[in-house]
DNA sequence: GGCATAGACTAACAATTGTTAGCAAAGATA
DNA sequence: TATCTTTGCTAACAATTGTTAGTCTATGCC
C-alpha cells in the first residue's frame, strides 16, 4: 500500500543516495542504510536500479551532463576570453550551489566508478578541463592574458572551483554571485595584463 | 621466518596504509588488501595495532602534529602578518609534498575516524584554521591588508592549499618554491593593500 | 472482467568484513 | 639455560555486504 503517491521513485532515490554518499562516502553506506531512508526495502532498489554502482554512475553522469550544459552555455553566449572564463566560473558555481550534495559525489567519489564508466567519466573531466585551457590559451595569443604556465592557472582555478563543495558557510552565507565573483576576481586578478580586470574595490 | 630485518613495522604499516587509502579510500581497503602488501597476515596487525581504526587515526593525527609543527614554526620564525602568512604556506605546502598520501588521507580520509578521535580532529582542524585567521585579523588591523570578509579569504587560502593533494603533475612539475610562490601570490595580491605586495610582472 | 506490468515484499545466498583465540618460533633478558 | 616478550601464523567467528529468486498486490489498459 503506497501511503503517498511517489513522485518519481528513480529520482528520489538518487536523491536520498547523494546526501548519503556525500555525508558518508559511498562504501560507507549500504543500500540497507539508503532503504531506511526511502522507506523501502533494500531488495526494491533492484526496481530501478541494476546494482548499487549504477545510482553512482546516474550521479555522477547526470552532473557531467550539468557541468557540460554550463560550459557549452557560457562558450556560446560570449566571446571575448574574459568574458568567457567569467562566464565558465558563474555557470561552475550555479551547478554547484544548486546540486550541492550531488557535486560533492561528483567531485569526491567518483572513484569508486566501476569500468567501464570510470574511464568515461575520466575522459570527460579531461575534455572539460582541456576546454578551459583553450580559452586560457586564446587569451593569452590575443594578448589579453599574460603569459603564463598554463598548468598553474588551471589549478588554481579548479581548486577553488572544486573546493566549493566542502564549505557550507560559504554556500549558506554568500550569493552565487558573490561566489562568482570572488573566485573570478582571484583569477582575472592573478592573469589579466594591466588592471583592467579589476572590479573589486576596499 | 623474518627473511629480512623489519626497519620498524609499525611504521611501514602506517606508510603502506596511507598509500592505499590515498588511492581507494579507507573504506575501500581490507585489512587483508593491507596485509598482502606488507607482506604479513590480516590478523598479525593486531600486533602493531589495536584496530584498522587505529591505523587512520596514527596516519590523520601524525599529520596534524606536522601542519601544526609547521605553523607554530612560522609563527615564531616571523612577526609581520604577510612574512607570517608567506612563511604559513611554504610550511604547509613543504608538509603535503613531503607527505604526500598521508596528507591525502588527512584532507580526505578524517570522516571515518570513530569517537572521540572524530571530534579531537576536527577541534585541531578549528585550531589551525583559528590561528591563520588571527593573522588576518593582524594584518587588517594593522591596516597591512584590505578590510574583506576573513571567511572568503581563508576559503580561498585552504582550497588552494588542501586541494593541493589532488594534482599529482603540479607535485611533480614544480618545487615546493614555486608553488608556494604562486599560493603566497595569489592570496597576497588579492588581500594585500595596494601594489607592494605584486611580485610579477607581464 | 481479464490481464500484464510495475513495484513492493520476504527470505535467503555467497562473499567479504574486522576481529579474536590459541599457538609457535625467534630474540632479549636474567 | 630458563623465561618472557614480541611477532608472526592458522582457523574461525559473527556481522554485514550486494544481490537474486520468488511472490504478492495494486494500477492501467483491452
Amino acid at each position: 500500500m503506497p501511503e503517498k503517491k511517489t513522485p518519481d521513485r528513480k529520482d528520489q532515490i538518487a536523491q536520498v543516495a547523494s546526501e548519503h554518499f556525500h555525508e558518508k562516502g559511498y562504501m560507507a553506506v549500504s543500500m540497507r542504510d539508503l532503504a531506511k531512508e526511502v522507506g523501502i526495502e533494500a531488495a526494491s532498489f533492484y526496481n530501478h536500479y541494476e546494482s548499487k554502482g549504477s545510482i553512482l554512475k546516474e550521479i555522477c553522469f547526470r552532473m557531467a551532463d550539468e557541468f557540460f550544459s554550463g560550459l557549452n552555455r557560457a562558450l556560446s553566449e560570449h566571446h571575448l576570453p574574459a568574458a568567457q572564463l567569467q562566464a565558465i566560473i558563474r555557470e561552475h558555481v550555479g551547478v554547484v550551489l544548486k546540486n550541492f550534495s550531488a557535486s560533492a559525489v561528483f567531485f569526491r567519489e567518483w572513484r569508486h566508478l566501476s569500468e567501464p564508466w570510470l574511464s568515461q567519466f575520466l575522459e570527460l573531466r579531461r575534455r572539460y578541463e582541456e576546454q578551459v585551457r583553450q580559452v586560457l590559451s586564446q587569451g593569452m595569443n590575443q594578448g589579453l592574458f599574460r603569459q603564463m604556465d598554463q598548468n598553474v592557472v588551471v589549478y588554481t582555478l579548479f581548486s577553488l572551483l572544486n573546493g566549493l563543495h566542502e564549505w557550507k558557510e560559504v554556500q549558506q552565507r554568500f550569493s552565487p554571485q558573490e561566489v562568482t565573483d570572488h573566485i573570478a576576481g582571484i583569477v582575472l586578478n592573478g592573469i589579466a595584463v594591466g588592471d583592467q580586470a579589476k572590479h573589486h574595490k576596499s
